[in-house]
DNA sequence: GTCCCGGTAG
DNA sequence: CTACCGGGAC
């Protein structure tokens, strides 16, 4: 914590993190949001919900989440799923690497864990497409560990109630101590819950809050990306095997976007090629 | 049209 | 640090 650090150690500090405490609990209480993720405690559908609602809006995961439950229901049934199958029911959400990551950790789950989500913090680290805030979520929703963790909810909340007179931009590692600090150990799940409310009521209330993160970034923009490329080209894909030239064709795009595109997609295992043209992912 | 929102991996 | 998706707000 830097020297003028808000929640160093001393009794006015320990008073106004009771008063954080009291106001995310309050709020909670009157307007926490009950999501499907939050009423069940299965480990596996609390992993899918966290994959899912990586750089992706509430408001999107809960009408695919039902979708993809309905279509793989346990670890068992994700692992053995066909890739084809697991990226078609994803379609939609964006990130097409994630369900790759999900199915592979699903593998793994199985494989190296007997089917038992590890509570080990560096167990769940090491899982594809499990980052820091997806294992300290984890940690907090399935095994109840009080781990301290920051995402964009969060990350806005502690914005506001610690650094709202700070001029200068706010750094993760000060962020992460204010989460350790403010964490109520009786019941992290719920905590979590109720900050990531808080913060998510604030960015309708006080938008661009984050920038004042060292974190925040601008995004490139979507519009001709290559991000939008490749995810035409898979959604393309599942409806039918296609060429790179019918490609190019119904895409509009230049033949030098299109093939970087397929060969990035190839190379990551999204797509496959036999005899010219593409299909998504082989079987197994 | 332009901008905004959101974690992980290489 | 940069690449990865898509929908919604303005």
């Amino acid at each position: 914590m830097s020297s003028r650090g808000k929640i160093q150690r001393g009794r006015g500090n320990a008073v106004r993190i009771q008063e954080v405490r009291a106001v995310v609990w309050r709020y909670y209480r009157a307007k926490g949001r009950k999501l499907p993720w939050r009423v069940t405690h299965n480990p596996y559908r609390i992993f899918v919900s966290e994959i899912m609602l990586q750089q992706t809006q509430v408001e999107r995961v809960l009408k695919k989440y039902p979708q993809f439950l309905r279509a793989f229901p346990s670890w068992e049934s994700l692992a053995r799923a066909p890739l084809a199958k697991v990226l078609a029911v994803w379609q939609g959400m964006g990130y097409n690497r994630r369900a790759l990551a999900l199915r592979a950790s699903a593998r793994r789950v199985l494989d190296e864990y007997g089917g038992k989500l590890p509570r080990d913090y560096d167990a769940l680290r090491s899982l594809p497409g499990v980052g820091p805030a997806t294992a300290g979520a984890l940690s907090a929703f399935i095994f109840q560990l009080p781990v301290p963790f920051l995402e964009t909810n969060i990350r806005r909340a502690l914005l506001y109630f610690f650094f709202r007179r700070t001029r200068n931009k706010v750094g993760e590692r000060e962020l992460l101590e204010c989460a350790a600090a403010v964490l109520d150990r009786k019941n992290p799940r719920e905590w979590h819950y109720a900050l990531m409310d808080y913060g998510a009521m604030l960015r309708k209330e006080t938008p661009s809050l984050n920038r004042k993160s060292e974190y925040y970034r601008r995004q490139a923009p979507f519009r001709g990306s290559l991000r939008e490329l490749r995810g035409k080209i898979i959604a393309r894909v599942l409806r039918g095997a296609a060429s790179a030239a019918q490609l190019q064709k119904e895409t509009g795009r230049t033949r030098e976007d299109v093939a970087r595109a397929l060969v990035a997609l190839l190379r990551e295992g999204l797509i496959t090629k036999k005899g010219g043209y593409y299909f998504p992912p082989e079987g197994n």
